[in-house]
DNA sequence: GCGTCATTTGTTCAGGCTAAGCAAGGGGTC
DNA sequence: GACCCCTTGCTTAGCCTGAACAAATGACGC
């Protein structure tokens, strides 16, 4: 009903090693791959998704790779969340539809707490926040 | 890397409908997942799972059924979450055990706040806290 | 008291679905 | 021709659902 994956923390960590290599070119996903220890094929994976979304841009061919394609500063976690793994929302359980916030469903409404306090962390950090001093040794 | 599943939604209903039925006696399984709409099968095995962790206590046989094993007001939404996926935490996805807090690892940080945010909210929360008003029409 | 039966949880199996990760070939760009 | 993204398909594992069978317990008839 509510979840962060592991491709979430991924996408985050390969636009933070892009933010912080300073390239103006396009970098490569094998070279975010190395840096990272992310598998090759699934980080590529991702960002696809994000290039779809307007977060980063590809190119092909030699030189080819991924940029990002706004300042670092203006990405937010919450955007790159949603952006792998959709909407963080914890509707009802019970009823997937039904169950608006009207109704006295106090496990909706202990839910929405949840999820809205994880979106506003999320939304509070920015890729360029995060900074080149992320990695953990 | 973290996550509230379906199952805990439905392993908090159940706890929350036998609490507000207030029968001194068993509830069967049946019962339960009429009144909630929930799968039978699998709600009997995610109240097996609460009965090992001493949350509610079974009986076989006529007349048995599950039966809250302590005060409704004492079980905590966190507790029934973690008995059914685990610890409500978010540790580093690059590394799975190194990524001390100590280290600054930013994500980490991040992470934390989310998972400690969630599991604050659910702590704070009971199964006689929720009441019987809890159903969503 | 004993055997039978209905009731109800416990166990097992099988299938569909999604996340995570792997591998190979296609095709664009320099 | 070398480089590198894109597409597709596959495998593994875990979640969710459904069905059938086994085991335990109480009620009833004798």
């Amino acid at each position: 009903m509510f979840r962060l994956s592991k491709g979430s923390g991924y996408a985050i960590a390969g636009l933070v090693y892009m933010a912080s290599s300073s390239a103006s070119d396009y970098t490569g996903i094998d070279e975010i791959s190395r840096a990272t220890g992310i598998s090759r094929q699934y980080l590529a994976k991702l960002f696809r998704t994000l290039a779809s979304r307007g977060i980063v841009r590809s190119a092909r061919g030699r030189d080819g790779g991924f940029m990002l394609d706004r300042d670092p500063g203006s990405i937010t976690l919450l955007e790159v969340v949603e952006a792998i793994d959709g909407p963080v929302e914890a509707g009802c359980v019970i009823k997937d539809d039904g169950c608006a916030d009207r109704s006295g469903c106090l496990l909706h409404y202990v839910l929405k707490r949840c999820s809205g306090s994880v979106a506003s962390i999320l939304a509070s950090e920015s890729i360029g926040g995060i900074g080149p001093g992320f990695f953990c040794k």
